[in-house]
DNA sequence: TTAGGGTTAG
């Protein structure tokens, strides 16, 4: 009969020295595993890692596996990278958790790099390497290394695992390739919340908020698992990338019920979702029931405050989180610029610009400088705009949006030559070619020179440059209406629409605006005034023409929630009418109930 | 022991 097994008698038939070695590596071990999972602190860290190398335990892999990972976790990861080097036996885990280390510090390129270090050993990438490996395509937005990966995958037999499709889906969403993302997606065997949600953001990343709400509701619709906090802050983006209130409502309730209310990143993507549809008071609501708003939902306020053209409001949110001693971020400043350009505080801007890197640690890249050239461009001060531009170190999409702001800016100043620069710099970069195309012709035209202009027009069916129309939507209700650019054939009171729109640029223009739609500029107008006219219609300008040609959905509901001056206000709100009553919700029984502001109907989850 | 998805911008 087999008896269990003794670990004394283990222990009598070894040596004394084996005998010994093996007792405290079962005693010690655990006992600092334990600890150093347990770490809060460097100090702690550091005492247990000093216990560790007196019992003589600096050698063993699984033991120095866990300091390196306790460092990484206290984020010193040169001291995890200096035990990861004086290991003599390293296996997968050592290296994984140091790519993984490198990737959430921001520094993919190193985990790649490592990568290829292993590759030269005898260890062999498991699930988890390819995992963290595809996270670092994914933040670098590499297809070209994303590709070489995947193929690795699928040679070393990992093409089916749900970790790594789940990151790949991820990665080809990343890299603007939602189709690839899809073939995945639908070739899995087995699918969890963290797939649906991958596949899910991939859509909403790629301009195809529709087919994300698609997928959510036969997520539900097939009860596979529960919606947790990531993927409903997935859904909540998406509602706001579309601009539906609706959806956006019926998911705060879900949020509500499943008591994820008290989440701050949900929270901050409901008031981005608010702020977008056209809901700032919302936004507010829930932003002031975060007990400790950290930068991202104050940037989510201070973005939604600029996008309504309330300049001051946002640069008082920023003052705030500065006394609550909170750090802004990169992305916090294009928001406060953005309010500045938008709301003709050029002054306040450059000198937050200036004192961007020296008073707040935040180094200005090429974003704020295209922040910077739109507000000079929007007040006439082109030349400077362009040195600014000419100056600036930019790749990639940065450097093709930096010079579209450009473009347009020169192509309301009339300024063929700039305008040129800009747009064979665009072409260059590969990037927005099409915007680029049709801005020049405009310029041309703009400026006369129909010749030039019909020769680009020519040149862009020749080389076979394609311009998709803008378009926008509204949704009223459960309804959604589209609106192509120049065409409002869908609407039968469109010519009494544009009819107001144009009485409105007539009204701006004689108080010293000229120009089209896409930015500002000013003749022989008094920096007080200028900064008045900015302040007062700019954003409400761009949102009502926003209606007809912005690539964003805008809805009534922005409209209705601006305030206005006395002069626009009855232009608005004759469009306004003109719309709703075009689109009268003719089933109400479909439409959702709310409670308190928030959707009390199953329907949609 | 190591891993995947989310929130803020233009």
């Amino acid at each position: 009969m087999k008896q269990p097994l003794n670990p004394n008698s283990v222990f009598s038939s070894c040596s004394f020295s084996r005998h010994h070695k093996l007792s405290r590596f079962h005693f010690h071990e655990p006992r600092f595993v334990e600890k150093l999972q347990n770490c809060k602190d460097l100090a702690s860290a550091t005492s247990t890692h000093s216990n560790v190398v007196k019992s003589g335990l600096s050698d063993d892999t699984f033991t120095t596996n866990h300091l390196i990972n306790c460092y990484l976790r206290l984020f010193r990861i040169d001291r995890a990278h200096k035990l990861f080097d004086e290991m003599p036996h390293r296996n997968v885990v050592s290296w994984t958790s140091l790519m993984a280390g490198y990737v959430n510090q921001g520094q993919p390129n190193i985990a790649l790099c490592l990568f290829h270090q292993m590759h030269g050993t005898l260890v062999l990438p498991n699930e988890f390497t390819f995992a963290t490996l595809i996270n670092a395509c994914s933040i670098l937005a590499s297809l070209e290394i994303g590709r070489k990966i995947h193929a690795l995958v699928q040679v070393s037999g990992f093409g089916s695992n749900l970790v790594v499709c789940s990151s790949l889906i991820d990665m080809y969403g990343k890299c603007n390739h939602v189709d690839e993302a899809q073939l995945i997606f639908d070739s899995m065997c087995v699918s969890n919340v963290v797939s649906w949600t991958s596949m899910i953001t991939a859509y909403s990343q790629n301009a195809q908020g529709h087919r994300a709400l698609q997928l959510i509701k036969e997520f539900n619709h097939l009860r596979l698992d529960r919606p947790n906090h990531f993927m409903l802050c997935s859904t909540v983006s998406v509602s706001a990338s579309l601009g539906s209130l609706g959806s956006g409502k019926i998911t705060h309730g879900v949020v509500v019920r499943l008591g994820y209310d008290g989440r701050e990143e949900i929270a901050s993507a409901l008031v981005d979702m608010y702020a977008k549809c056209g809901c700032a008071s919302y936004s507010d609501k829930v932003f002031r029931r975060i007990p400790n708003p950290s930068v991202i939902p104050y940037t989510s306020m201070i973005v939604g405050a600029a996008k309504y053209g309330l300049g001051t409001l946002s640069l008082q949110l920023f003052e705030e989180m500065i006394d609550k001693r909170i750090k802004p971020n990169d992305i916090t400043f294009v928001g406060v610029l953005n309010a500045c350009s938008h709301s003709g505080m050029i002054e306040k801007g450059l000198q937050l610009l200036n004192s961007m890197n020296g008073k707040y640690g935040v180094m200005p890249n090429a974003k704020h400088y295209t922040c910077i050239a739109d507000m000079l461009g929007r007040v006439g001060r082109i030349e400077e705009a362009y040195q600014l531009a000419k100056s600036v170190k930019a790749e990639g999409d940065d450097c093709a949006i930096l010079w579209s702001t450009l473009l347009s800016a020169s192509r309301l100043h009339g300024r063929v030559d700039i305008a040129l620069e800009a747009s064979s710099r665009i072409i260059e970069s590969n990037l927005q070619v099409a915007n680029a195309y049709v801005t020049l012709s405009n310029t041309y035209a703009l400026a006369g020179d129909w010749e030039n202009a019909h020769k680009l027009r020519s040149k862009m069916k020749h080389v076979g440059v394609h311009k998709e129309p803008g378009c926008s939507w509204i949704e009223i209700k459960a309804s959604t209406y589209v609106f192509n650019a120049g065409d409002v054939s869908n609407c039968t009171q469109g010519r009494e629409i544009l009819s107001l729109l144009r009485q409105l640029e007539d009204r701006m223009k004689e108080r010293g605006y000229v120009g089209g739609t896409a930015g500002l500029v000013f003749v022989d107008v008094e920096e007080e005034a200028r900064e008045e006219i900015v302040s007062l219609h700019s954003e409400k300008l761009a949102l009502v023409f926003g209606l007809i040609n912005t690539p964003k959905g805008v809805t009534i509901r922005i409209m209705k929630n601006l305030r206005m001056c006395r002069d626009c206000h009855q232009t608005f709100k004759l469009i306004s009418d003109i719309v709703e009553r075009e689109f009268i919700v003719r089933d109400v029984n479909r439409f959702h109930h709310f409670k308190n502001g928030l959707c009390t109907c199953r329907d949609f989850w």
